[in-house]
DNA sequence: CAAATAGTGGATAATAAAGTCCATGGAGTT
DNA sequence: AACTCCATGGACTTTATTATCCACTATTTG
């Protein structure tokens, strides 16, 4: 192995893990209840200022209205169960994702494909159905099932 | 999205992107004949003291067998029918690419999985299941396939 | 209006990954 | 033995990603 060795299959960046751990952590109104971003990523575990940044990413795409001055804070712009993980993810991270050659060809597709496209593809494809078909409600749900059994989130590495 | 932003959802890392495309390359009689790390990653266009690098990784597992000297080179060991992308991918970046959670929980799994755990298992599986059902040998010959297409690899990004 | 609270934005630091360089050493060649 | 070819190994540089800091602005409360 190389010795400085990634951590390679990445559904995401570090950014949107923590800004879904940060949301799974919403709890039990998540449609309505405002929450500031200290609190939320406290309990999550999450490095705040950094996760502050994708907070704000998803206030410019439309998800969260932010509030500044006491008592303010962030709330979802429509009902957690309207909300599915893709578009999260894809708010975040871009839609570029899917277009991205496994083996970093630029030009991979179309006719000329790289040997493992119409595999990632599928796979990509997917993937993209398993994020659309969960919402935000039911992540944050079973998130709070997760929690429940007992757990402290915890660095990975 | 976050201003300096990732290639997000990865199969590998670099060197393991610039190995393939490199192996790829391997041409008609990838079982017998020996090639030169040069010349190889010229004609992947992938960096060559980088990608060599992992060219030794692959000796060290096994897969290949180096010559130094005039003349020398490397070989694979065995024939590249019985050679499995899987196998390859494994022995560049490790195994425990499965292992690691997608939200970055240090402890999911088993009766703590996070909310995305069970579908990420089964993603996981089924792309070690095309990995592991496409040859090093098919793997070369689509690549012919695309290089007759008329393709210079190019780099990404 | 002042004070306190919260988000915004930019600059910068720290870490990890990617990439390069160069000296070393083995293997054939003359 | 001297020379050349080619892989190896380690140190080093560069770039990308992750993370923190601090000054700034908006808004509510007293």
């Amino acid at each position: 192995m190389l010795r400085s060795c990634f951590k390679v299959i990445r559904l995401c960046s570090k950014g949107c893990e923590y800004i879904l751990r940060a949301l799974m952590e919403l709890g039990g109104a998540p449609d309505t209840e405002r929450f500031r971003a200290k609190e939320l990523c406290a309990k999550a575990g999450v490095p705040e200022a950094y996760t502050r940044k994708v907070l704000h990413i998803l206030v410019e795409a439309g998800f969260l209205e932010a509030t500044p001055g006491p008592g303010g804070g962030y709330h979802l712009t429509r009902p957690a169960k309207d909300i599915t993980l893709l578009e999260i993810i894809e708010a975040v991270e871009g839609t570029e994702m899917e277009r991205a050659c496994v083996m970093g060809y630029e030009d991979c597709g179309g006719e000329n494909p790289c040997p493992l496209h119409e595999e990632w593809a599928k796979m990509m494809s997917a993937l993209k159905q398993a994020l659309s078909n969960m919402t935000l409600a039911e992540f944050v749900k079973s998130g709070r099932r997760r929690r429940a059994d007992g757990d402290a989130p915890g660095e990975r590495r």
